[in-house]
DNA sequence: ATAAACAAGTTTATTTTATAAACCAAATAA
DNA sequence: TTATTTGGTTTATAAAATAAACTTGTTTAT
């Protein structure tokens, strides 16, 4: 009935920030952070998980003498990201094909 | 760009039953115990909750002499859930109707 | 040159949430 | 009558989200 919900993805800020992630194909710690409106340490905590899930790479490097924090969704993260939409259809009521039930 | 999403709504348990009694009109305790999966201590929390914020009324009846908890969505939970669904469109890459923006 | 302010994050602590385990009361079955 | 099952609720624990405090280094002002 319910397809159960990956519980990574299933969270505001980290979904909006795959979301952004997978518009944009990289973005800088800044960016993401003014774009989603969290605060430095949240966005910092939930970049950490993404990452260590393998759902994002996180590059850092330098843009002249400052640090740079550069994000990038990973192959595993697009399918997660995916995978979760279409759990998530099956809470929404919403029949997007009548065609075959898996 | 992100719309905020209701916590209320934003729970993989509340969000099934929300959705199961939207599609169903009204169900008994054990029957959404049943098609959610959810264990009972589980279940009555979060109905309470959704009752609380006034999206379901539960009824407490009897059925013969057994003890029956009816649940049933309010016109305020159905406005919340499609207010949820909107907003976590925002997330979903989707664009579901190209025509005017609200 | 030194100090104050700022940028870019990280770490830690607090609050909230989700979830399960334990419990309770009544009804039915043995 | 004493288990057992049904239909839940309450309480305790684990996990998550979030914010506040802190660190490191840079730029700007004095």
């Amino acid at each position: 009935m319910f397809k159960p919900l990956d519980p990574l993805l299933h969270s505001e800020l980290r979904l909006a920030v795959m979301s952004l992630l997978i518009s944009v194909d990289e973005a800088e710690f800044p960016y993401i952070k003014q774009q989603t409106g969290a605060t430095a340490g949240n966005l910092s905590v939930q970049l950490d998980k993404l990452a260590t899930a393998g759902y994002i790479v996180i590059e850092k490097t330098f843009k002249g003498k400052k640090p740079c924090t550069l994000c990038r969704v990973t192959p595993v993260g697009l399918k997660a990201f995916e995978d979760y939409v279409a759990a998530l259809r099956t809470y929404l009521n919403v029949k997007p094909d009548t065609t075959q039930q898996t």
